[in-house]
DNA sequence: CAAACATATGAATATGTGTTTATATGTTGG
DNA sequence: CCAACATATAAACACATATTCATATGTTTG
């Protein structure tokens, strides 16, 4: 557990906030979100993940593209095939940290 | 510190990805981003978010309808405004985590 | 109540983008 | 080298959505 920075966020520059937004945006599309997870924890080809969550090759291809772009995703080739994973542990705590937001019971509906 | 289930990550349904998704959309545009990040700590009017953005009341306003439905940031009025601050911790630490992430060292440009 | 302030809403538009279809590139084995 | 497999790419389209402009709703104060 190495000493995170944990007390405020610096977000300065335009550059930062636009490069935030894209990895949200990335990880805001619901194919893109689920090609995510099923490479979060072990490496996956190209053809498995396609298979796996009934979504054509092209598509799983384009979308993998982008998220390695992005160093969401880290690819590796064997033989034939490619397989891709999770760049790093951060991917995966912002998915849970998200998931605990989604699952929290809503508090007190704090509206005005 | 509730005893959070951190061993891994349960999104079953369709809904569950929908609903991930949803939350990552709407932290991938810009102007919705610095939004948030000027709420993330404490509550400000939809005035002051428009002055200190630059941006137009309405698109605030509309901005902030969406993160309000989705539960992102919470309001309450006060006086003739209505003070907007980001819903709960797992916000920031969502931020936080991805943050951590575009600022890392891009490792070991890990292609194929 | 009326005026001034603060926020929300609706329609319209321009831009972005997810998906498909078709095809190309690259890799292994006979 | 050719066939079969695996992945990537390009163009086209349908659809979503961010932004603006105009206006409505709501709240305080004189």
């Amino acid at each position: 557990m190495k000493d995170f920075k944990h007390q405020a966020i610096r977000v300065n520059s335009d550059g930062d906030i636009a490069q935030l937004a894209d990895m949200f945006r990335l990880m805001g599309d619901p194919s893109r979100l689920r090609i995510i997870l099923s490479c979060l924890h072990d490496p996956i080809s190209v053809t498995e993940i396609a298979e796996q969550l009934e979504l054509s090759q092209s598509l799983v291809s384009h979308h993998l593209r982008l998220l390695r772009a992005a160093r969401v995703v880290a690819s590796e080739r064997r033989g034939k095939q490619i397989f891709y994973v999770a760049a790093d542990e951060h991917i995966q705590c912002v998915i849970e940290d998200m998931v605990a937001h989604v699952s929290e019971p809503s508090q007190f509906e704090g509206d005005a």
